[in-house]
DNA sequence: CTCGTTTTGCACCGATCAGTACATAACCCA
DNA sequence: TGGGTTATGTACTGATCGGTGCAAAACGAG
């Protein structure tokens, strides 16, 4: 079908095109991100775009496809790191959404988390999205949960709620801080809400 | 300047428009809802949108101060009901807001809360809405933290957290269970994040 | 009924939207 | 060096964007 010998190389990385695709989707949202926006971010043409990713729809698939690898990837070898006792994986879990959301900013504000934010925008009229963002929630979710129970079983962890309730309950919190930082929460403050979700696993 | 008198009076009622334009951002964003939609939404034409809102911009901040102001005087309404002990007034707040994600629907699907899409969609790059949104947060705020306070005061709340850190995390959890209802999340879930999080006060 | 004022419907504006057509450039292989 | 193939830049498409101009309609006051 394609014959990629004996033909004109791409003069691009497609896979730093994707992630400058990304933070635009991240940074502005999808509706808010014109085909010209994409071009200036990955600094390619309309053409090279269009015949590497078909559509903005698809274009952001990949993207959000891309962001859930590495973010939820990111979290679940946090959650699995079997050397630390499970609060203290779920401490480091915290940590790492409070760091997040002052890795990437815009204009002194957090530019939130690529999954909550499409959540918001898209969840209820994009398919695609929505399934992407369920399948990963599920992943995240079990990852939790697995620590949870752990932490139950070897005392770590207090509460006897259901595991798979208490992790529903944290990736809520994780997702309300996003939004909270959004909302201009400062560092201090996502803290603080972290360690008040743990201390619901201790009762 | 104006002489309402002596002149051609308006078709519709002003009130109901914006309340039904109030819906359309809320459903769906205000990038993805536009002038037509608008339109359409309300039943008036483009002239007498024009004419009575100015501007987009200016009847969505409008569409967003009405949501605002109703939803945050419902909240406190609840908060400052002094007949009921501090923690039956909390539970009362989060029933109401398990409640408000299944009266607003759209496909199945809860369109959450205009205060929380807007933070996600528009606070970092529209100072208006920013401001309005962060002037209902410390109203939030200031009415969880009182009825905190008197719940510690009273013994009806064990933490010994500083009340406003409390404040913040139960609005950080109500903003996740907002996320989480868009994100698929039925009512008993919902539910169980709520308990959960107040299992955070009694330690 | 006429005048002054506002509302309303309709046509229209330039700008931008996502996406495409096509000629040419650039490359590998023979 | 010439031919096959893909990548790229430029110009363009129809549709839709937010917003406006304008004339007719609809009313109250006199």
């Amino acid at each position: 079908m394609y014959r990629t010998d004996m033909a004109r190389p791409r003069t691009f990385d497609e896979e730093r095109a994707l992630d400058a695709a990304m933070h635009a989707f991240w940074a502005n949202g999808y509706e808010a991100t014109s085909t010209q926006d994409l071009c200036d971010a990955t600094g390619l043409g309309r053409s090279s775009i269009y015949n590497t990713f078909s559509s903005k729809h698809e274009l952001f698939q990949r993207a959000l496809a891309r962001y859930i690898d590495s973010m939820t990837s990111d979290q679940v070898e946090i959650l699995e790191d079997a050397g630390r006792p499970p609060m203290k994986r779920l401490r480091a879990l915290f940590a790492r959404v409070v760091d997040s959301e002052f890795e990437c900013r815009k204009d002194e504000h957090s530019i939130g988390c690529l999954t909550v934010n499409t959540t918001v925008e898209l969840a209820g009229r994009d398919p695609e999205a929505a399934e992407m963002l369920a399948r990963d929630l599920a992943v995240r979710l079990a990852a939790i949960s697995a620590v949870i129970r752990s932490g139950q079983s070897c005392g770590d962890i207090a509460s006897t709620r259901d595991a798979g309730d208490l992790a529903r309950f944290l990736n809520a919190v994780i997702g309300g801080m996003r939004v909270s930082a959004q909302g201009g929460a400062d560092r201090a403050a996502l803290t603080v809400i972290s360690e008040t979700a743990l201390d619901a696993l201790n009762r």
